[in-house]
RNA sequence: GGUCCCAUCGUCUAGUGGCCUAGGACAUCACCCUCUCAAGGUGGAGGCACGGGUUCGAAUCCCGUUGGGACUGCCA
C-alpha cells in the first residue's frame, strides 16, 4: 500500500489566498506523515479569461516561502486538456452527457416553475445535435443518493433528485471545473481531497462524473476519501474575500511577518495541538495533526493573534537571525529580497550597520513585525529627527521645566562620560536639580533626540547616537522653541 | 427561495457521557517590574444559543427552534 497522494490545485486569478495557503498546509501535513506521502501542485489554469501568468509564479514562490515543497509538479491543468476532451468523449458516447441549447436566458426563465432546483433538464430528450452554441450536460440520475466520504463532517448524502444536468463542456467543448478537476484527479491517483468548505455542494457532482468517467472507460480509479476544511472568515463572519478583506500571504511578507508564524497560526484556525501550548513547530504538527479532528465551523482570521504570534518568533531568533531577517527593512539595497510597497525613509549613505547591529537586541524585544522595526530606528540614520509635533509640544514646546531640563543637558552633556550609565546617571541628577523624576526627565530629552515619546531605551540610544549628535539635536530642540 | 454545512468565553480552541467548580491562547482590565514603549510575571472579568427528550448522570447522544455560513456560473 503506497501512502496519501494529495494535491494543492490553486486557480492562479491572483495573490496567494491566506486561505488556499491554510488548505496548503493541511494537504502538506498529511504528505509529510509519510514517509512515501505524496504533495502535488497543480495550477488551474482553464479559465484564460481570469489567469495570469505572473500570478502563478506568484503563488509559488509565496507558497516555497512559507515552507511546502511539492513532491510533484507543478503540473499545468491546461496541459491536460487533450486527457478532458477524451473524458468529454467517452462520457458523451456512454450517454452520460447530451447536448443543451438553451442560453442562459432561457435556462434562467425555465427556473420557474421547475420541481427540481436549477437547470430543468428541458433538452435531455430532445435530442438535441451537438453544434456551436451547445453546452454538454451531465444526465444526472433522477433516482437515489450520492454519498460524499468526508473525513471532518462524516458522510454527507444528497438525494440525487435535488442535484440538476450540470454543464460539463462548455460550447466550445472545453471541460469545465467540475470535470477537468476530477479527471486530472484521477490520473494524479489522488486519496485524498483536501480543500475548502465552498466546494462541499459540488463534490456530489464530482463523485457522479468520478463514477461515470470509471463506468465509460473501464478504466476503473477509488473514489478519493474528502476533507472540506471549514472556510475562514471577517469580522462580519463572512468568507475572506479577495476584495474586501487583506488576505495576502505576500503581503504579510511585505509586513515582516515570518514563515513560521504563519504556518503556525494558520494551523491553530479549525485544528490545535494536543496539550496548552499553541505556539507548536511545524515537526509537532506534522506528527499530531488528523483530519479527522479539524473543526466543522468557519474560523474568523484574527490579525492581532498572528501578530503577537510572530512577535515571539522574532523574539527567539538569535540575533544573527534577526539581523538578517531585518535587512529587507532596514537595509534592502543589501538585501537579495525586498518588500514591494515600502523602502526605508534614509538612505544607504546614512545608515549605519553597526548602529543597527548595536541598538538591535533592543529592538527586537519590541517588534511584532519586522516592518515596525523603521520607525522605532529612524532617528539614527535620519540627519534630522522626524519630529511628532504634539509631542514636541507637550514635552518641551509648552513644558518650561523641560526646556530647563534640556539647556542643562546641553552643559552638562557637553562633558559627562558617554555612556549608557553615566547618561543614565546625569539625566537622573539633571531631573533631580529640577525636582522632576525620571520618568518625568527624559521625556523632553527622547523628544529632542528621538522626536518621539517612544522608543527603544533612550540612554543606550544616546550612547549609539553619539554625543555629537545629542548635543545639535537639544540645540536644534531650544531653537524650535525660540523660534 | 432551494440544497448542504455548522453552533463552548469578544476571538481561536480543549473537551468524544461522570476527571468540568468547563482548560489554554489572543484581546481586555488590575497590579508588579520599569527611563518611554514593549516584553515578562501575577491576578481578574468573560462561554457550553434556546427548548424538549435519552440516561442514575449531558457541553458531550437524539429531536425541534433560533442563529450563522457555504453553494445555487458555459468560474475555480
Amino acid at each position: 500500500m503506497s501512502g496519501p497522494r494529495v494535491r494543492f490545485a490553486p486557480s492562479p486569478t491572483g495573490y496567494f489566498h491566506v486561505g488556499s495557503a491554510r488548505t496548503a498546509l493541511f494537504n502538506w501535513f498529511i504528505a509529510r506523515q509519510s514517509a512515501d506521502g505524496v504533495f502535488l501542485l497543480r495550477i488551474e489554469d482553464t479559465d484564460a479569461e481570469r489567469n495570469r501568468e505572473e500570478w502563478v509564479d506568484g503563488i509559488i514562490s509565496a507558497m516555497h516561502w512559507l515552507g511546502f515543497v511539492e513532491d510533484e509538479g507543478p503540473f499545468r491543468q491546461s496541459d491536460n486538456t487533450a486527457a478532458h476532451d477524451a473524458a468529454v468523449t467517452a462520457l458523451l458516447e456512454a450517454w452520460y452527457l447530451y447536448p443543451c441549447a438553451c442560453t442562459a436566458d432561457e435556462v434562467q426563465a425555465r427556473k420557474g416553475d421547475n420541481k427540481t432546483p436549477g437547470y430543468d433538464g428541458f433538452c435531455r430528450d430532445r435530442a438535441v445535435p451537438r453544434g456551436p452554441g451547445t453546452a454538454l450536460r451531465f444526465r444526472t440520475p433522477r433516482e437515489g443518493a450520492t454519498t460524499v466520504p468526508d473525513l471532518i463532517r462524516g458522510d454527507v448524502v444528497t438525494s440525487n433528485a435535488v442535484i440538476e444536468d450540470f454543464v460539463v463542456a462548455r460550447s466550445s467543448g472545453a471541460a469545465l471545473f467540475a470535470l477537468a478537476n476530477v479527471v486530472d484527479d484521477r490520473n494524479d491517483r489522488i486519496t485524498h481531497v483536501i480543500r475548502g468548505e465552498e466546494h462541499l455542494p459540488n463534490t456530489p457532482k464530482q463523485i457522479l462524473l468520478w463514477e461515470a468517467l470509471s463506468a465509460a472507460t473501464g478504466n476503473v480509479v477509488q473514489v478519493p476519501v474528502y476533507a472540506h476544511l471549514p472556510v475562514l472568515v471577517n469580522e462580519q463572519r463572512k468568507k475572506l474575500s479577495k476584495r474586501r478583506d487583506p488576505v495576502a500571504v505576500e503581503s504579510y511578507r511585505d509586513q515582516g511577518y515570518l514563515p513560521a508564524a504563519i504556518t503556525n497560526y494558520l494551523s491553530l484556525l479549525g485544528w490545535s495541538p494536543r496539550g496548552d501550548e499553541e505556539k507548536v513547530p511545524l515537526s509537532t504538527c506534522i506528527e499530531q495533526f488528523r483530519l479527522e479532528d479539524v473543526s466543522h465551523s468557519p474560523a474568523f482570521f484574527d490579525l492581532k493573534k498572528m501578530a503577537h504570534l510572530n512577535g515571539e518568533y522574532i523574539r527567539e531568533l538569535p540575533l544573527e537571525e534577526f539581523l538578517e531577517a531585518s535587512a529587507p527593512w532596514v537595509s534592502p539595497w543589501a538585501s537579495n529580497w525586498q518588500p514591494t510597497d515600502r523602502t526605508p525613509p534614509w538612505t544607504a549613505a546614512d545608515f549605519d550597520g553597526d548602529t543597527w547591529r548595536r541598538i538591535a537586541p533592543l529592538v527586537q524585544e519590541r517588534v511584532a513585525l519586522l516592518g515596525d522595526i523603521v520607525e522605532m530606528v529612524d532617528f539614527f540614520f535620519l540627519p534630522v529627527a522626524p519630529f511628532d509635533e504634539a509631542a514636541f509640544d507637550k514635552t518641551i514646546g509648552r513644558d518650561e521645566n523641560g526646556q530647563a531640563l534640556l539647556s542643562n543637558a546641553l552643559e552638562v552633556f557637553a562633558t559627562v562620560e558617554w555612556t549608557a550609565p553615566t547618561l543614565h546617571q546625569a539625566t537622573v541628577a539633571l531631573g533631580e536639580s529640577l525636582g522632576l523624576n525620571l520618568r518625568k526627565a527624559q521625556a523632553p530629552l527622547r523628544c529632542a533626540v528621538t522626536g518621539r515619546t517612544v522608543g527603544p531605551p533612550l540612554f543606550e540610544s544616546l550612547e549609539y547616537l553619539g554625543r555629537d549628535r545629542t548635543l545639535t539635536r537639544i540645540r536644534e530642540a531650544l531653537a524650535k522653541v525660540a523660534g
